[in-house]
DNA sequence: TTGTAAGCGTTATCAG
DNA sequence: CTGATAACGCTTACAA
């Protein structure tokens, strides 16, 4: 049933049906009634093509997910994308998402952008350096990006965790707590939030007058594995560090798995600092969580870029729009003294 | 840039233009060449409104995704996803998500169906009675389920596993190896998949005439802490268990936490075996994996799901397919005899 | 308050 | 091989 069998069968026009479903004020509320309840009786949904081509306006946003070389998925899309199709859900938007072989987003980006199958797109993972940002400008279609990048972020809608605070926090407390052999496992560094949360942590390491050791340092796909595999790396050496910063809770339960492999506590002979990112599955709760962490949501981070963008959808003209988030630093089990101070 | 504009463009009517971009026979090599070069060079893509609105398809595929309580989404998800995604992409289709609050799906689902937006719809995590599947029926829009449900299952698409046979065969492996307390840690049993799961494994001590003891058998959301928990509880016990059997890596996970941190070893003290659905993100690896396991790749099954998805949208009049898996039983280093025995 | 008619950007039909 | 014309199902000036 479409909208003119509809009208015909109430013997009205397709106009004023129309505006009857869509609550436009002119319509008398006897008609409407009527309307809405053959709507209901008849189960009509109007089609969403054609009001989307006929308002110019498609109720959707674009999600462009690259797949590893692994072809999976990255898990912490998985948090961000509950939080932002929790927004859209409740206005009316759907999410669109693409998944894409590495390489390809940018392209995918801009045939997404210009098909006018979505209003906006969300930019996920940006690089130190990523091509999109302009793509998109170019275009002209509404965007916000979770995290930043090292262009001109003055230009863009953004909304980032401060991951060189996070970071130098988090390694300032284990200086504070005696620690000088200091592990750092971090993302892969082309990604702008892993380059800057290596700052943090070269900064802090840089005003305590420690050298920066690249051999206690390590990058990757944060994976359980990584953190496993990195860890007993570590441990192999003459002398191991005594504390390990990590990028998320996935490597550092990989990690906490080799420190209890090798028969070792985690607290006490090895202290671990992880990026909480809240992760639904992994929750680091109790009385005293797990691990001692920075931590920020990623599921609250995407229910805010998602109300960015539906925002700026509705005022096209706003300025861009930034907001920088403190992570908190929550202590665990997973941090004490080193033993041998 | 629309289609007028660019036939104008090239002195040519739309729909010359029109057959050439979308690769139709009766269109000379010389134009359409001539019209691919234009297109390129101005940028122009076409409107995935429009021309769904006129073909009648929508070329996208829905998925609702229901929030549990915490608002989180379940991480098995985003691998399905991103196999599902994967073959969308390269068959031109897009995926379009919805997140709910639990409870609304079914509405929901009929609403996706009928507003035109999707081709079809894939149904995620079917209860052990689910009145989406005839909610669908009713539409008549192609579906295919991921698992199955109690209802005639001859009558709709799925892919499901074995689940009854793996979790069958877990269970006897560990009575092979002399075990007799074996608990078991379940999904919410109002999910299809978990009852069947219990299944196999009560039907396995049955037939080892070994009584069901409800007291050493949890069910839940299954999370790191549920795991965790679960396992506390059961050490806990005067005796407790040897062996456990547990419903995905996750729960796993904080199961070996607890032994672990009881002072226990995994594998000798506490044998555990697991359902393994090949997380991405916490492969189950190694020369010799991690976790003994009952396996299958839940990326692969949003691989074939999707596939057979798009079969049936181009071969609408075929018959309901299905497909029952067989989870492989792979040996690793968290099992062994009983030590008492 | 309701209706008429012209679009929105494509594709399909039929004729040339 | 190419082109005019009518859909596709809805919204929106403009009229009544």
């Amino acid at each position: 049933m479409n909208l003119k069998e509809l009208s015909d069968f109430l013997k009205l026009s397709p106009t004023t049906v129309s505006r009857a479903i869509n609550g436009y004020p002119e319509v008398s509320e006897a008609t409407r009634k009527r309307v809405v309840e053959a709507a209901e009786a008849n189960n009509y949904h109007p089609s969403h093509l054609a009001s989307g081509l006929a308002k110019g306006k498609a109720m959707a946003i674009g999600h462009v997910i690259p797949l590893s070389k692994h072809m999976v998925m990255n898990p912490h899309f998985s948090d961000f994308i509950s939080g932002a199709g929790d927004v859209y859900c409740k206005a009316g938007y759907d999410m669109l998402i693409r998944v894409v072989a590495e390489g390809e987003e940018e392209s995918v980006y801009k045939k997404l952008a210009k098909d006018g199958r979505v209003d906006g797109v969300i930019v996920h993972g940006p690089s130190n350096y990523d091509a999109r940002i302009e793509a998109l400008q170019d275009i002209g279609i509404p965007f916000v990006v979770h995290g930043r990048t090292n262009q001109d972020e003055s230009t863009y809608n953004w909304v980032d965790v401060n991951n060189v605070r996070a970071f130098k926090r988090a390694t300032n407390y284990l200086l504070d707590l005696g620690h000088r052999d200091i592990a750092f496992i971090n993302g892969f560094e082309f990604m702008n939030f892993a380059m800057r949360r290596r700052s943090g942590y070269e900064e802090a390491l840089h005003e305590a007058s420690i050298e920066i050791n690249p051999e206690i340092m390590f990058t990757g796909e944060m994976t359980e594995p990584q953190g496993y595999e990195s860890m007993k790396q570590l441990l192999k050496r003459a002398k191991p560090p005594t504390a390990i910063l990590l990028s998320s809770i996935l490597p550092s339960m990989g990690a906490m798995r080799a420190v209890q492999e090798a028969g070792l506590t985690v607290g006490k002979d090895v202290s671990i600092v992880t990026f909480d990112d809240q992760l639904s599955f992994l929750q680091n709760s109790g009385d005293i969580p797990m691990f001692t962490s920075v931590r920020s949501s990623i599921r609250d981070a995407g229910v805010r870029v998602a109300e960015i963008l539906l925002d700026q959808i509705n005022q096209p003209k706003a300025d861009p729009y930034h907001e920088l988030w403190e992570a908190e630093l929550v202590l665990g089990k997973s941090t004490g003294r080193p033993v041998s101070v």
